[in-house]
DNA sequence: AATCACCTACCTGTAGATAGATAAAATCTT
DNA sequence: AAGATTTTATCTATCTACAGGTAGGTGATT
């Protein structure tokens, strides 16, 4: 999937969309909904998107683009494995301060819909975070700021269930630092 | 609320609408879904809960009730606070296993569709599970089978989101041996 | 002249919900 | 105990709103 070469509209609805998913799922805004804030009619939408399928699937394949850019912007501006964990946390609680949940997340819980979406972007997402972090715990191993003895496959896995389930539960109880406290242990407990 | 009273048809429409909230959300399934499986219509669905809105807060109820019932046993059946996270993660990767997630968790991300009933029931839910892990860690720290320095409620927590958040991807992955994995690593660093 | 980016108008299906009928069961009255 | 009344649990039929999606048209751009 190619989503540089998508024109601004299209770019904009994406945007509408992601907004939507992130706060009240794929399955609870329409067209419509879309409409009013891109400001064309619901049937130009379909233009650009046939099916809301193919707004699914763009729509996860641009936030798999844009997540692993982030991720490599964070690896290079961070030279040590704790302080990248520590922006990595602070994007997770700024998105619950917005009242938003993990796109991916969401896409998750509304699974038995999307089918086709399910065997492809999300488990592209999955893997990507799970690596990002099994990567920066090897790195910190070896740098001697977290536990030799830690796994680091089984302790991203870990990692990135926490994050998932602690924006849920944070973005349920409206306390962002919910989230905030609980991800400052985690990270804690890898050294 | 009672959920005691309620008479068998009205406790079988709960079992339907549960058993679709967890494989599908609160959102994706009609009335017309649980006529066919309950047997009657959707008319007489709408007698014994006027609005979704009601199904929805009678069914968190009646599950919470029978949580706090379900843990009581736990509690009651182990007296080991480890043998009891045993039996506490099995409950969680059987879920899974049958292509389910939590169903306050799923209420959870479809929150913004259900206004009335997030502040109490969901919140309630959470409480009851935080406060069940909390004790269960005390307990462990006074059979000296957890570690001392660990704070019971943070790590209470952390437990939760870690289960949540594990469920979600597990069921996504269609995997519920990753949960078991995470959770098996979680109930190893209490200790 | 072909393509692009939009529009208006419309279709079909389904959602949640309501009104009113009905048969059976429970309850009250005499 | 018999008859009258009310309540319970269901039905059929229908409503309004909106979902996703399609057909066909139009003016600007290439």
């Amino acid at each position: 999937m190619n989503t540089q070469t998508l024109n601004d509209t299209a770019h904009k609805i994406l945007d509408v969309a992601e907004f939507y998913t992130q706060t009240r799922g794929f399955n609870a805004f329409s067209y419509k909904d879309i409409q009013s804030d891109v400001g064309i009619k619901t049937s130009s939408i379909h233009y650009y998107f046939p099916t809301k399928q193919d707004l699914a699937k763009t729509m996860a394949a641009r936030f798999n683009e844009r997540l692993i850019e982030k991720l490599t912007v964070l690896t290079q501006k961070h030279a040590s494995p704790t302080n990248r964990f520590k922006a990595f946390n602070k994007i997770h609680v700024e998105t619950v301060s917005q009242d938003k949940f993990c796109l991916c997340g969401m896409l998750a819980s509304d699974i038995d819909g999307l089918p086709e979406l399910a065997d492809k972007e999300l488990a592209a997402f999955f893997s990507i975070i799970e690596n990002w972090i099994a990567d920066t715990i090897k790195d910190g191993q070896q740098h001697s700021e977290f536990n030799k003895d830690l796994n680091p496959k089984l302790s991203a896995q870990s990692y990135l269930a926490t994050i998932e389930g602690g924006m849920l539960i944070a973005r349920a109880k409206k306390d962002p630092k919910h989230l905030k406290k609980i991800l400052e242990e985690t990270l804690t407990r890898l050294s």
